[in-house]
DNA sequence: ATATATTTCGACTAACTAGTCGAAAGATAT
DNA sequence: ATATCTTTCGACTAGTTAGTCGAAATATAT
């Protein structure tokens, strides 16, 4: 029997693992780092680690979990909206995106750029493809309708999905001086002009 | 003693290696990737490959050497001429810099991409960066200054060049469809708009 | 043809690391 | 106090891989 409290302080040591991990991931990469640097960065021996994860793989799993789960549960509800048009839409859905990444950058500029690394992944580990595919799709989706409806500039919508997430990717991961909320219209300047420049440039 | 056409031979089996680490660095990530798999991928034994690299941080840093040196060199005599104002030279630097890169994405998406993932590499044999940092420096320089002359719009030079190298990672390197040009005007075009969008933005 | 230099590689070792096991320490309940 | 359940970890194993060694194959020169 477990109560409630051990419950929560169980958790509480995934977490803890989990943030060294993060930590430890991001210091010597994802194959570079060994199970007993992640469980002494986590004050605990090896064995303890396993105790609570059952391989290297899903530590991995879990911290891309952590961040892709919520990431498209909270943008869910914006995105299924229908009080808005398309691109007023993927605007604000990127301008949610972007505030929630800048909350906790470390994680998202992981998830972001660790999974290319992975490989010999197996696939029933990958849970979090769920949500990142949703996620991936419901934009690419919006962004594809808003073209189609000339909202957009008709281009590639592949060419143009990837130009913007690098685009976000620059402005996001930056130095960690800048902490600054994105407003809407930060957002709504930014896309107009680089679609407009986009538009002449093919 | 050895030939001229022993030396060219030489050097052309250098080549095949890099050209299979290159393969599998991509297939595998680089610490995943094993000295017998890039020897193998070459078509000669791991013994062999030893005798043409000492290790598998010189294959690695040969392979960084190849791709930055030239980048730079090519870029030298652009952005040293006097004959254009600093924005010119900065939209012809971009511009040159894109179309070498169109010629080899693999390399240069490597490149671009794999040095983050390294690490314990000895300073002493990472020469690349030489080029690496004249090239970002010059580039930094050019923007710099065009903000300081009001060519460019006074934001924080740091995110606006993170941001453009954003942006330009996003524009390059994409299914390997088109591998069409870039010209001097997409470059400019692409840059002023996004220059203006994001004057607006902060 | 023979001596010498270059290139190739099979087989080995030394180091490292994911994952296991069993026992001990610590908490909880009665 | 004692039995039971949870948590911790030192020490071990099995598998992997970077890098070596010495000998064989191949090319070159005379």
């Amino acid at each position: 029997m477990v109560s409630k409290r051990q419950q929560e302080e169980r958790k509480l040591r995934r977490k803890r693992i989990l943030d060294g991990a993060l930590e430890v991931f991001h210091k010597s990469g994802i194959e570079g780092s060994t199970m007993d640097q992640i469980a002494n960065q986590a004050g605990f021996g090896k064995a303890t680690l396993y105790y609570y994860f059952s391989s290297k793989e899903e530590v991995f799993c879990s911290i891309m979990e952590k961040g892709w789960k919520p990431l498209w549960e909270d943008l869910e509800d914006t995105i299924h909206s229908e009080d808005s048009s398309n691109n007023e839409l993927f605007i604000d859905s990127l301008c949610k995106v972007s505030n929630i990444i800048l909350k906790d950058k470390n994680l998202y500029r992981f998830l972001f750029t660790a999974p290319k690394a992975i490989t010999n992944m197996p696939e029933n580990l990958q849970t979090w493809r769920v949500y990142q595919n949703r996620l991936y799709g419901s934009l690419r989706g919006l962004l594809e309708e808003g073209i189609s409806n000339n909202q957009f500039p008709n281009t590639d919508s592949e060419i143009l999905f990837k130009a913007i997430g690098g685009l976000f990717h620059g402005v996001l991961f930056l130095g960690d001086e800048g902490n600054k909320q994105v407003s809407r219209n930060d957002i709504k300047n930014l896309l107009q002009q680089f679609l407009k420049s986009n538009k002449e440039k093919v």
